[in-house]
DNA sequence: TTGGGCCCTGAACGGCGATTCAGCGTACCG
DNA sequence: CGGTACGCTGAATCGCCGTTCAGGGCCCAA
């Protein structure tokens, strides 16, 4: 899969990120090579070089981006003690934020792209399926894990999580699109409100 | 803003259709003018003698295609007697759809494709705000309407209508994209699983 | 110093696709 | 029956952009 070297991974992964960064910047469909190259300040043929095509460095670049936001939200989470502020720290790791100081946009404004090009990229697709259901999964544990403690009341776990991903993703759209009435603060707000009322303790909901 | 005659009308509303289908089928990036044209069994020209430019025809049409969907709903609500069958209405709306029989794609296909846009093109935000503005607040009259009604608890319904409409956003974009675990019926399910929660009466939530 | 291999680039190439424009047919008007 | 307006098109334009390719520099090993 990879070449040789251990530059040469290096090198990719800059690629990789340039790629990211014009997407977010320039939107999907007016993201060209030169663009990229220039990122980096290399020239259009040296993207070629690493990768096949055009169409295949964008759809590795989505799931590369993707795969580096589960690893970080991954390692924040082991910081929180109890289960609720694991909770807390998925939600405010939604909210899509003003760029970096280096530069570097919210990798929130890539997936709009991810979707549209899923739907015609089986591979692609396939992709953002598995890293969908790693973090449901990944809600779905922190779930069991405050059940367990008795932090919370017991649910579904996996309904749960799937309620509460599309909840984010449905709250982060607006906050990205800039919605004059859902702001990351009201987001956050009203994704805590779904997570108390759903797994407020002593109010055991059952499945059918 | 439109030209003189009512036949003049209808071809732009034809044009605009074959847009949406266009975008639908091969996604924003991959559409042509001539595709668009093919649709209508038109010549490239004809599509370029009725809107000034590709990127207008394309946020028209996207634009298009949500009025249209918001109609067809408003009038699918009055045929229902209560608050809560409404809400059922809302929510079945809402699910991505297979494309019907005579070929007209589902219109959630093109959701991706406004978002990404939005982001570069202010005036086709502006729209999709606005049009998002007024889904929100038909979900937060059918509540207070239920709230008025003694069918439901009392809940800050601009709250809940924010937090309904992410739901349903994020559950459809799955459905949209054939996840694995989340087909339309297990959409229609965890959405007014979340409706009961929220809304079962003799539980009245208050705001801080 | 020389040879070879790896990264990288400049300079085409080739085709595509948005946009333009001059003009054709037809229906309607007078 | 001429004339005009309108709806539409075929064909050309023109710039852009993905992709290719022949090599050029640089580092390292011998």
């Amino acid at each position: 899969m990879s070449p040789r070297p251990r530059l040469t991974e290096a090198r990719r992964d800059e690629i990789l990120a340039a790629t990211s960064k014009t997407i977010a910047d320039r939107g999907l469909c007016e993201t060209r090579i030169a663009d990229i190259a220039d990122e980096i300040g290399a020239s259009p043929a040296l993207i070629l070089y690493y990768f096949p095509s055009k169409a295949a460095l964008v759809a590795e670049a989505l799931v590369y981006q993707d795969q580096v936001f589960h690893e970080t939200v991954k390692g924040e989470l082991e910081t929180a003690a109890s289960a609720a502020a694991k909770l807390e720290i998925l939600i405010e790791a939604s909210c899509p934020k003003p760029p970096r100081p280096n530069g570097d946009p919210d990798g929130w404004l890539l997936w709009p792209a991810a979707w549209e090009m899923s739907r015609h990229d089986p591979t692609l697709a396939a992709a953002r399926a598995r890293l969908d259901e790693t973090w449901r999964a990944q809600i779905a544990s922190v779930v069991e894990e405050g059940m367990a403690a008795g932090e919370f009341a017991r649910v579904v776990a996996s309904d749960f999580a799937i309620q509460l991903a599309a909840l984010l993703d449905g709250l982060a759209i607006e906050v990205m699109l800039r919605d004059p009435t859902v702001d990351a603060s009201r987001m956050r707000k009203l994704a805590n409100d779904f997570v108390e009322m759903a797994l407020q303790p002593g109010f055991d909901r059952h499945q059918p």
